[in-house]
DNA sequence: CACCTATGTTACTAATTGGTAAGTTAGGAA
DNA sequence: TTCCTAACTTACCAATTAGTAACATAGGTG
């Protein structure tokens, strides 16, 4: 007989796994559902899946969720939720401005690369139109962090001269996303299309030409 | 009594509308997939509503396309052969290598703007892994003509030295596809998050700096 | 202990949906 | 005219799937 200790809290932890503990199924089911709506959308996600994948009974899910929309609604928050945690690890305070906006850029890559998921569900998102990023209210801060650091990175640009004023730091973070966007969500349709082997060498080609290409417009 | 004469061929031309035909019941049912497939994603799409907006029964449908899967290839393919037609409407051979890109970049901003069900299959191709591009054998043929034309800009600008050797012309369009392709893919996600307008005023500011932003890359 | 609620399951239903069998009709060919 | 085939429809089925009712039990509280 095996114990598995995962997650367990400083009293009851320990005899974890077979224990009852609502906590635990709620994120076995938050996390089950952001794969599975990741991988095969919103009308492709199946509850069962979702269900068996968080190794829990569908009406346990019903009971903490209300329905496939509140679950979805759920998931598409924790993405954020989870990128936001990401972003926080990045720091660019110290750096040179051009440093720091490579850095940014390749940390930008390495997100969407790293967390595919994220990109599947804004896609998945945008699908459906946007009516549940819509309802989740502070998905605008979401992003402000980065926005703050990108501002700051810009300001010291200018003031040193190495960047040219007049930069609009959601414009240039829109353009750094897409550069570092479209690579991965079109990853299948560019081997297709292109025959461009969209792996790791590959794209660290191209997130070289992404960082040539946003110090280059920075540039006075 | 009215006449509707439509895509008739010579002789059995005008009196079109409800004659049997089975060229029209597959265009239609093709055209009906494609928006349907388009908005909704490969699950999320109805067979039924597909056979309702053609105008034609569900039976026809399975008797001209075999089953969902083989109607989702024939409308993906579609949606390629469109993209191509439009594509074969840019000239770019007389103009200056820095307008010729410029135009290019626009061409490609406005054909992702007025085409959405373009972005939107290769999305739901995306999510499915691609399975499906890959069994479309002349994809690879469908943006030559691009790939050529820019070839040639690139060739010409060198020569003229407005622009810098050495850039791969699959590399550049990739760029500039992901420049226009991210701000219309996820328009609904970035109204919500950054509080963009991306309406048309918006998108083409973003058109300036996406032009903007590949000239100084391709500047020596 | 006895109780009670939060946690959990089995087994089901109603509706949707991809797919089809069987039949109907238009219109050209003989 | 009389066939005969391709174009087309109605009416259905089997499987899937979101959602639920009814039941079971762990384990803290009085």
């Amino acid at each position: 007989m095996r114990h598995r200790c995962l997650s367990g809290e400083a009293a009851t932890a320990g005899t974890a796994s077979k224990k009852r503990d609502a906590q635990r199924s709620k994120r076995a089911i938050l996390d089950a559902a952001l794969s599975e709506f990741a991988e095969r959308g919103h009308a492709g996600a199946r509850i069962d899946a979702i269900a068996e994948r968080a190794g829990v009974s569908k009406p346990m899910l019903y009971n903490y969720f209300g329905d496939k929309d509140e679950l979805y609604t759920a998931a598409l928050r924790e993405a954020y939720v989870q990128i936001r945690a990401g972003e926080r690890e990045l720091d660019l305070a110290g750096k040179a401005p051009e440093a720091a906006m490579r850095d940014l850029v390749a940390f930008t890559m390495e997100h969407f690369r790293s967390k595919p998921w994220f990109i599947s569900m804004l896609n998945t998102e945008n699908l459906l139109g946007g009516q549940t990023v819509r309802k989740i209210k502070d998905v605008g801060e979401i992003q402000s962090h980065l926005i703050t650091m990108l501002t700051r990175i810009l300001n010291r640009g200018v003031s040193q001269r190495v960047f040219r004023p007049g930069i609009d730091p959601v414009d240039l973070y829109i353009m750094i996303a897409a550069l570092c966007y479209f690579p991965i969500s079109n990853a299948h349709t560019l081997r297709a299309v292109f025959r461009c082997p969209v792996d790791e060498p590959w794209l660290n080609r191209h997130r070289e030409h992404a960082v040539e290409m946003v110090l280059r417009y920075l540039a006075p």
